[in-house]
RNA sequence: GGCGGAGUAGCCAAGUGGUAAGGCAAUGGUUUGCAAAACCGUCAUUCGAGGGUUCGAUUCCCUCCUCCGCCUCCA
């Protein structure tokens, strides 16, 4: 597998720096509200990234925390008067049924800040003893950006025309007076009214941890100082990212993260994403318009995922179409496999379609071979299909993809079965007015008659 | 303004220094009482615009246009 690694932009292997379990890390979801698929474009190809790497036989070690305090959890949580815990528990536990739902495998860790304020505070006394940052006036603690010479190499902020510091002069902040720089960021912000119950005592006093800490110190509870890969949409490679390197290399040491995965974003009908403009969508919303989440999927692995992906309520449709092609390639392949058995495990007809996906996770080259693939093993019989099947199937787990299943005729309601047949004997007796009546009769009813030569099937709309 | 990314058929979207995957839609045919479904076909002399390098560029270089993201707590 090789992956574009944002902070040396080239593409590099993927292996173990332990040899044996390849760990990486996800910054996860804020639980002030639900999902939108452009938050789930990124779990999806982090997703499929570790299926990915566990079908091309590497062991993983998959951590996704739950920031479940921040602004956001507390302001949204007591304007719901609720309880910050029992506010975020049930938004954590809405994302787990929709990352169900789009076929997410759950991560082998997923902590949550509120559980690990100790570890942050802990961390934040090794970076005052280290020098690396200090406790202000106002009870606040902030890292020191001037005591750490490599902070900017992953956003390139030496090539930027940010000054540390000059932007921020017309911007009114009231914690300006308490840093030493304007550009030092927080590790822990002191308690304010607006609080409420939210806060946690400190050597420095009330108050909760930054953002940034969060993840900081949840990773160097699970992965140590060093690991694999680290992960999230491009909007955090500043400042999130770059300052979790800068509190993880000083309170750590180790070289933190060795490699970085970062998700471009997902934009609607050619703009960007808003509430306002009333295209944010959740697989809630799509479900009300008829979207099954596997079609989300599909969509969002439509796209390379260094592009941006253009999501529309058509390529949805689009990919129910294109699902369902595949499914019928699958059972074709099936049926000419008949009870063969597997003589080989490599992926036959569905080797360029792996390849695709090894090469820098290119899903859209991958399901475009899935395809071909299908359309150049139309002729291979008994244990031929059933290995292509074998590696049809491999290619399809590794992406994550559960196609629709025929359905079955116990799942028809009897009074439609019924007027299928009642249309039936109409049809052969060339009553066609009848037989039509009846054919819209069904349709209404969200039933579609399919007449064969001999029989009929009757399909869901 | 700085940094990063993108502009490929009606739509979504791969890819390549040697002449454009795949999906959706559309459309022709077979079939059908008519449809649908199914099956077999068709569907970019061209890759934002203009220059340059080259035997040859959509792919490399330059300029321009447009769009998107980040620029202190947005995936």
């Amino acid at each position: 597998m090789r992956l574009f690694d944002t902070l040396s932009r080239s593409a590099r292997d993927l292996r173990p720096i332990d040899g044996s379990t390849f760990r990486f890390y996800c910054c996860g979801p804020t639980v002030y509200g639900p999902a939108h698929i452009g938050n789930f474009r990124t779990f999806v190809l982090q997703d499929v990234l570790r299926r990915a790497l566990e079908t091309g036989g590497t062991r993983t070690l998959h951590v996704r925390n739950i920031t479940d305090v921040d602004d956001k959890t507390i302001r949204d949580s007591q304007a719901a008067g609720q309880p910050l815990t029992d506010f975020t528990r049930g938004w954590t536990e809405k994302f787990h049924t929709d990352c169900e739902a789009l076929g997410l495998l759950p991560p082998h860790i997923e902590p949550s800040a509120v559980e690990h304020i100790p570890q942050q505070i802990a961390m934040i006394e090794t970076l005052i003893e280290t020098g690396n940052a200090y406790a202000a006036g106002d009870g606040s603690v902030y890292f020191k950006i001037s005591s750490f010479p490599a902070y900017g190499r992953l956003s390139h902020l030496d090539e930027r025309e940010l000054e540390l510091g000059k932007t921020q002069n017309a911007r009114s902040n009231s914690d300006e007076y308490a840093k030493d720089s304007l550009s030092d960021f927080v590790l822990w912000k002191s308690r304010k009214p607006e609080d409420g119950a939210n806060f946690w005592p400190s050597p420095w006093g009330d108050g909760r941890p930054g953002w940034h800490l969060e993840c900081s110190a949840m990773i160097a509870e699970y992965l140590g100082d060093s690991f694999d890969l680290h992960s999230g949409g491009v909007d955090l490679v500043f400042p999130h990212h770059e300052n979790e390197i800068a509190q993880s290399a000083c309170a750590c040491g180790g070289q933190f993260a060795a490699g970085w995965f970062h998700i471009a974003h997902l934009l609607v009908d050619g703009g960007k994403m808003s509430k306002s403009l009333g295209n944010l969508y959740t697989i809630a919303d799509l479900a009300e318009r008829g979207h099954t989440p596997m079609e989300a999927r599909y969509v969002l692995i439509g796209a390379h995922y260094r592009k941006p992906l253009n999501f529309t309520l058509d390529s949805l449709s689009g990919a129910r179409e294109a699902l369902a092609k595949l499914a019928k390639g699958a059972r074709n392949l099936a049926a000419r496999a008949g009870d063969s058995v597997i003589s080989s495990a490599d992926f036959g007809p569905f080797q360029a379609a792996w390849d695709s996906l090894n090469d820098d996770l290119n899903t859209p080259g991958t399901l475009g071979g899935l395809f071909t693939g299908l359309r150049d093993s139309a002729n291979l019989q008994g244990s031929e299909a059933a290995a292509a099947l074998a590696g049809f199937n491999r290619v399809l787990r590794a992406l994550g993809l559960v196609l629709p299943e025929e359905p079955g005729a116990a799942e028809i309601p009897q009074e439609i079965q019924d007027l299928a047949a009642t249309r039936w004997q109409a049809r052969a007796a060339k009553n066609w007015s009848e037989s039509d009546r009846l054919r819209d009769e069904l349709a209404a009813r969200g039933w579609q008659m399919k007449d064969g030569r001999e029989d009929y099937t009757l399909e869901p709309k």
